[in-house]
RNA sequence: UCCUCGAUAGCUCAAUUGGUAGAGCGAGCGGCUGUUAACCGCUAGGUUCUAGGUUCGAGCCCUAGUCGAGGAGCCA
């Protein structure tokens, strides 16, 4: 298709020039004159392209009435300078077709502002807005800031199973995968023969109990223990009945996992990664950024570069605990060693004592997962948590345990059978490598990326509890 | 899952102590204008989330439910 994009025509086409320009009218300014103006949008860029079209052409008493906002068009013209204030040039048309109409008196969005309530019932017309276009623009950038991060640096892009029959870290419910006749089961009826119990899942489609995976990590190790650096890069699925503003069914989530990569080495990488994703969306996407700084979130794009420009602070758990303990706050949850931060507590670090992101480390070993390498005092683990202004945990991570007897005794501490991770520690009995990685959940740095409030707004089709429409 | 709040016109909201349902925007029509969230006038538009209950009378009070928002937990 030889249309030309919006974004050429505003960023670099010269007047004079024809062009073909293809896309949806934002709104209509109507002149009894004999002309009226188009924005029209294609989702090329944030701006609008505005169409000057003369009374003249032939049909526009027509057509003209046909065009309201939500119209498609096909617009073929020619570039000229603009007169008016707001756009370096504009296109005077020499033929109009409307591809296809929108009923005013129905189309529900409204060149008015809506709430994002009623946008996200409205989901397949949502991106046509200028906030859900720019989340579209600023999600791709982000996408491929992240990949070519990684692979810049020779990473390899790894795809671990959606389906999965290892309840992974024994952390987050599983979705339930199967093909068992869930209503013959309700009503009484066997899914098995000769069994007591009434499901065996041993006729199940994959032979034994399966659901949609909660991380790709276990997977990943064994590629990091293989081939090197690796990362992987695609959606997680938690069943937790959370309703939150930061939750979501189905999430996307980047796993990189390194052998011989220490706690430091793992920090250095998840803060390089943070800073430099940030950064390149920063140049790539500016109009977009400079929308939601105006419209969402003020102090937008000074968080940002300033996240891009200064270090990240890095302590332990222990020291914010102490920190936490002398800052004079009342907080809702007290604050002791052994618990995990509250929000509230996380929110405090960030947000008023140190301002900026920070990496803590060393968590006590009874809060956090099997994997996560000891340390020597038998108290805490490896383990690091990046966390950011305004959304919390954006990463978590750490240094997994490499040492077979060790990571046996831990899986028993936290209830774990180890046979049912065979394949896993196997990993430790044969050629075992220090390694480290860590999780970023694309949807959350979306949120810190755009200053969007609701993570539902940062994902095209959310999936949340009750949830899970189009 | 817990706490708090909410559901009224297409959208965002108002409605005093329980007493005939309102505005802005949007839409339709008309007017005006190189306009740009255009502007001005007129018109239409309602089973007040659902099901019960109290009352002479319920948008408002009571009970249950559904859905939504914010916060919390879980986490990314």
């Amino acid at each position: 298709m030889p249309r030309d994009l919006v974004a050429k025509v505003l960023k670099s086409s010269q007047p004079g020039s024809t062009v073909d320009v293809r896309g949806w009218v934002r709104t209509k300014r109507e002149s009894k004159g004999g002309f009226a103006f188009l924005e029209v949008n294609d989702g090329s860029c944030f701006g609008n392209v505005q169409v000057v079209v003369d009374g003249k052409l032939p049909g526009y008493e027509t057509w003209i009435k046909e065009i309201t906002t939500g119209a498609s068009v096909a617009i073929l013209g020619e570039v000229v300078e603009s007169p008016g204030k707001g756009q370096r040039v504009e296109v005077r048309a020499n033929e109009v077709r409307v591809l296809g109409t929108a009923d005013s008196a129905t189309y529900p969005l409204q060149k008015k502002g809506h709430s994002y309530e009623f946008l996200r019932e409205k989901a397949h017309l949502r991106p046509r807005t200028n906030t859900f276009g720019a989340m579209a623009r600023v999600r791709n950038a982000l996408c491929d800031a992240i990949h070519r991060f990684f692979q810049d640096r020779g990473f390899l892009y790894v795809h671990t199973p959606i389906i999965t029959t290892s309840d992974c870290e024994g952390a987050g419910q599983l979705f339930q995968v199967t093909t068992l006749d869930i209503a013959k089961l309700a009503s009484g009826g066997r899914e098995s023969s000769g069994s007591t119990s009434p499901v065996d899942y041993a006729h199940d489609f994959f032979g034994k109990k399966a659901g949609l995976t909660v991380s790709g990590q276990l997977e990943a190790e064994i590629f990091a223990c293989a081939v090197g650096d690796v990362y992987t890069f695609g959606p997680t699925f938690r069943a937790e009945n959370s309703n939150t503003t930061r939750h979501l069914s189905e999430f996307w989530m980047v796993e990189p996992e390194m052998p011989f990569y220490e706690l430091e080495d793992d920090m250095d990488l998840a803060e390089s990664f943070v800073r430099t994703i940030i950064k390149d969306v920063l140049n790539r996407c500016p109009d977009d950024l400079a929308f939601f700084n105006e419209r969402i979130e003020p102090t937008l794009l000074e968080s940002l570069h300033h996240i891009v420009e200064h270090d990240f602070i890095r302590l332990t758990y222990t020291e914010a605990i102490e920190i936490l303990l002398k800052s004079g706050q009342t907080f809702e949850y007290p604050v002791s060693w052994g618990t995990d931060l509250q929000s509230e507590h996380e929110r405090y670090l960030t947000e008023q004592h140190f301002k900026q992101p920070v990496i803590l480390t060393d968590y006590p070993r009874q809060i956090k997962s099997f994997y996560m390498r000891c340390n020597d005092d038998s108290k805490t683990v490896r383990a690091m948590d990046v966390l950011v202004p305004r959304i919390g945990e954006i990463i978590g991570g750490s240094q997994r345990e490499e040492r077979h007897d060790l990571l046996v005794s831990r899986m028993q501490e936290c209830g774990l059978n180890p046979e049912d991770y065979w394949w896993y520690l196997e990993l430790r009995q044969y050629g075992t490598v220090p390694h480290a990685g860590f999780g970023l959940g694309l949807e959350r740095t979306l949120q810190l990326m755009t200053g969007m409030h609701n993570i539902r707004d940062c994902i095209p089709f959310p999936r949340a509890p009750k949830t899970a429409d189009f």
